[in-house]
DNA sequence: GGATCATTTGTAAACGTTTTCACGATACGA
DNA sequence: TCGTATCGTGAAAACGTTTACAAATGATCC
């Protein structure tokens, strides 16, 4: 590219120096308005704009934001990363660097690792389990936050999140009123996925707490996609009994659980309740609308961006509350075939 | 942050000067194989990562792409993204910065202002509808390509997408194929939007070919939501005689339409045909399954990757060909009621 | 009426790389 | 044996900002 419009080219423009020039653009109550004018002026004339290279190297701030995400092909990442750059830029001026890891904790390390060396004031993670190697990349000083998780034991960083495993056990709770008693559930894969493994351990506690348990094949651990949602409910429905009611590590797989029980003619929820987890636009908008945990991705990524900017700041902003993930009950459960709904 | 490992450091532990350094890990071939071993050994050793600001400086290039795209909450356009970014890390060693714009162009100037100051080696825009101002912040020689349309008049940066009239077209033929003549659509909001005007524009123009028009009430321009599409279909449905099909500008659009015909009491497709614009997962999978036009989202964003990729390296990459935007017949079309399958 | 202090400005030193240039050494062709 | 390429290396000059630091000016206070 040609050469561009330098801070020198401006503040000859101006008349003033270099000083001035980068004073006047980054703390323009520390110079008078009469220069001011003047280097506003020449800086629009020209069109300038800083090189955030040159800057980035002097002021040893980058004005970025990283984010390692697991991919951004799910809606509910998307969504997040979506309310967190909105955030970033609208109330702090800063960009959003990501990269997504496919669930791959190789990817997600090497992500991190570029990241990190094209220089970002702060990073943001998903969930707290992650490969030694991720962790060791990452000096105390970086200012970073964990999202999608609270009680994150041994992590020594601020989480942004919920309580997978209590959202969990809340829903599991909700069928177990209902009546029903012979839960399945239809998990993500939980190796590296603490979510998923969180989601999976709520369930079963909730389970046990009513004498019951959760094993294969009544447990399945499947991809996050609606075509393994449909696929994993096929199978569970060939199971003789088959379950009354099946818990969802997501809503991708209960979409496809519902598609898959109608798909054999089943009722949602007469004969069969499906609950989901995410709580994304159109599952929520389906015939039957699921009934689904609430994830606030939004409301994560804001918070995300407001903490880490404090961070980079070098304030020490308070530790980040719990969020909410409430149960939104709607269309796919129901008391059990043969069972009347339970008195309130 | 501490004072991080810099090159000196590690041009003092393998005992070479830092230009040797620099070579050893840029241009591996043109240092003897002894040296690199020592400064490749070295720089493992202390943990050496490159500063990106100092070489984005030095060598006038940063490695980063930048994105504006009109929001990430659609999942459209993350997918696109998700894609972009993989190929981009992966065959590329670059990485990606996004600004989303949501729809509003003064935003859209924002985004695409910060980005460029940040530092980045393309840029990368959905659709050719943009501001003055926006084209004018892009210097001729800034690598950028326009994703999302391919036959954009006037446009003088390179298209990798696909004709949104003519997918739009096509899928208004089907419908007249199968007989329907009370066509009714249910756009995106096309101010602004040359994507969604587009699609108006090819409905009607497939529609003018059978002596039909297409304007209000008939024709409703919605913002991108399955809410909206809901209302939309709700006021349609009040017509009388109401439209025996609706072409929808997106899947979101369309999946609220589905459901507010059935909520209505209608079958779709018996009673009335519906077909959406994007295939996303969801109403894929959708009951019945939605009969759209499939948006080659992913494919857009590897090719935008390796063509930015190219053009940053100063090649000149062949014009990319116009993408395939396939009708994908499924199951929310049919002959409009009382009218017997066409024969074929 | 000085001394002190804050305010505004300029000078120049970083910031951590890449890259040009020069240099010596080695290989090659005549 | 003597130029002449070729190759590997180091010294040092960019790259375009920010930010101590110092200097100059004017205001404030005994």
């Amino acid at each position: 590219m040609a050469k561009r419009i330098s801070i020198r080219h401006v503040a000859a423009a101006a008349g003033v120096s270099v000083a001035t020039v980068s004073r006047a653009l980054n703390m323009p109550d520390r110079v008078s308005p009469e220069l001011r004018g003047r280097v506003d002026a020449a800086a629009r004339e020209l069109g300038y704009l800083a090189n955030g290279a040159a800057r980035a190297l002097a002021s040893r701030r980058t004005g970025a934001m990283g984010a390692v995400v697991p991919t951004l092909d799910n809606a509910i990442f998307a969504t997040c990363m979506d309310a967190f750059q909105r955030r970033l830029d609208a109330a702090h001026g800063m960009s959003l660097l990501v990269a997504s890891a496919g669930y791959d904790p190789a990817l997600e390390t090497r992500g991190l690792r570029s990241l990190l060396q094209r220089g970002v004031d702060g990073i943001l993670l998903v969930g707290a389990a992650h490969e030694p190697e991720t962790w060791s990349l990452l000096p105390a000083e970086m200012p970073t936050v964990i999202t999608w998780t609270h009680h994150a034991e041994g992590c020594a960083r601020p989480c942004i999140g919920f309580d997978n495993a209590a959202a969990a056990a809340r829903m599991t709770r909700h069928l177990l009123e209902l009546g029903h008693r012979r839960i399945a559930m239809i998990a993500g894969v939980a190796r590296g996925n603490d979510r998923a493994a969180a989601r999976i351990a709520g369930v079963r506690a909730a389970l046990a707490e009513a004498g019951l348990g959760l094993e294969p094949p009544l447990l399945a651990e499947r991809a996050y996609s609606v075509a393994d949602g449909h696929a994993a409910m096929t199978a569970l429905l060939a199971l003789d009994p088959r379950p009354t009611a099946v818990i969802c590590g997501n809503d991708h797989l209960a979409f496809g659980a519902v598609a898959a029980a109608r798909a054999r003619g089943l009722s949602v929820p007469a004969d069969i309740s499906v609950t989901g987890f995410d709580d994304l636009e159109f599952p929520a908008h389906g015939d039957p609308p699921l009934t689904t945990v609430h994830v606030p991705a939004a409301e994560m990524g804001r918070r995300a961006a407001d903490h880490l900017a404090a961070l980079a700041a070098g304030e020490v902003p308070p530790l980040p509350p719990e969020l909410e993930a409430p149960i939104m009950l709607r269309g796919t459960t129901a008391p059990p075939p043969g069972r009347a709904a339970p008195r309130r």
